[in-house]
DNA sequence: ACCTGAACACCGTTCAAGT
DNA sequence: ACCTGAACACCGTTCAAGT
């Protein structure tokens, strides 16, 4: 048989020949944001891409590993657009506002990413290589800012670790307090947020002479 | 052979009487400690306390609201133990920053409740009176206390309701951090705590002249 | 290689029945 | 009132078998 005349009378399933994975993670990320990550069921996984329970387990090894694909890609994406807000804004201090925004914002935006990122359900003494080189990544995306605004005098000189991770607990407070519908107590989201990153970069700011 | 005729061969049972749902409870937190949320079910609760699988459905609507019961006790502690540390500390600067460290280390002395607090399992348009009372007691704690120190000019007189929120940001997430194992990037987490306290005291002190 | 159905050992929850 | 066993409709995961 000659490939021109083999038309296939039924086509292909669009998730053939290496897409399944990325079907399966789209649908796990729609059914998370929809059902929240406790509504997770591979069952219904597989029957929303058209495909049976357990082809899911060609491509991960167990439903943790799903949602360690999950968690991986959210933290890439937020390095991503991290550095983007710090180049965009030209690695000065408003720039550094616009960090902590593109940071809340992420959150907010990707809640099902977010809550499998930082609920739980990966992290307990689970060692996944790739997703830690990819929590690192972002973390570090936070440190090179910091030690850049030190350099140039407009935040404290001081452990930078240290201070890195009290700016990342401040975002990160702010993110899941909005995620988990805890903020109804505050007026208008966008003004906490500016409130909140004002006080933030007052507290860690250089006042010395110069 | 017995050693007395009144003593019953088989001991009642210690949850009886009313207090099998407070056996319930512990267990609970017990086996969440252990095995976390994920990990816990009504069958092992129930054999664990050596009572069958349904028992439990006398105390308790469904799992939901054992989880709902347990959020509610949390937030009535967390409540009590900030208060006592504003209390004993005279109301006034310090006794801010013990509330801080009471309010962190109540999450890491009890990850079990901290983490159903605010982990999406309950608060998900569930509207429990109780657990709303005792979340917004807790809240009001740290508003109170802020309050205070405006009047008194220690801090910033701005909306009350936003510095709230801000504080609150912090601790959480440092206190959610923590228990989801993501400071190992940081030294010694009691060096983080007072740093980040300070930080955020700095960004929120009133610093206008007398 | 990739996918499938049947099967296993679990769940939460309901219910008629016991004391 | 409080507790029980049996039953129902689900899960995640394994496995022999198909293409």
């Amino acid at each position: 048989m000659s490939p021109a005349k083999r038309a296939p009378r039924k086509p292909p399933r669009p998730y053939h020949h290496g897409n399944l994975r990325r079907a399966l993670l789209d649908e796990a990320l729609v059914t998370i944001r929809a059902e929240g990550v406790e509504g997770l069921t591979l069952r219904e996984i597989g029957a929303r891409v058209g495909v049976s329970r357990t082809a899911l387990y060609r491509h991960f090894a167990d439903k943790r590993a799903l949602l360690t694909a999950v968690a991986t890609e959210g933290f890439r994406t937020l390095r991503e657009q991290l550095v983007s807000a710090w180049d965009a804004g030209g690695h000065d201090d408003a720039a550094f506002q616009a960090m902590g925004v593109a940071y809340i914002g992420f959150a907010v935006a990707n809640p099902s990413h977010y809550r499998v990122m930082f609920g739980g359900f990966v992290h307990a003494e689970v060692h996944d290589p790739e997703l830690e080189v990819e929590a690192e990544g972002a973390f570090q995306a936070l440190v090179d800012a910091l030690a850049a605004l030190q350099r140039d005098g407009v935040m404290r000189a001081e452990d930078i670790a240290l201070m890195a991770t009290h700016v990342w607990s401040l975002v990160h407070g702010v993110a899941t307090l909005a995620i988990d519908g805890q903020l109804h107590r505050t007026g208008a989201f966008d003004d906490l947020v500016r409130y909140s990153l004002a006080r933030l970069r007052t507290g860690i700011a250089d006042t010395r002479k110069a």
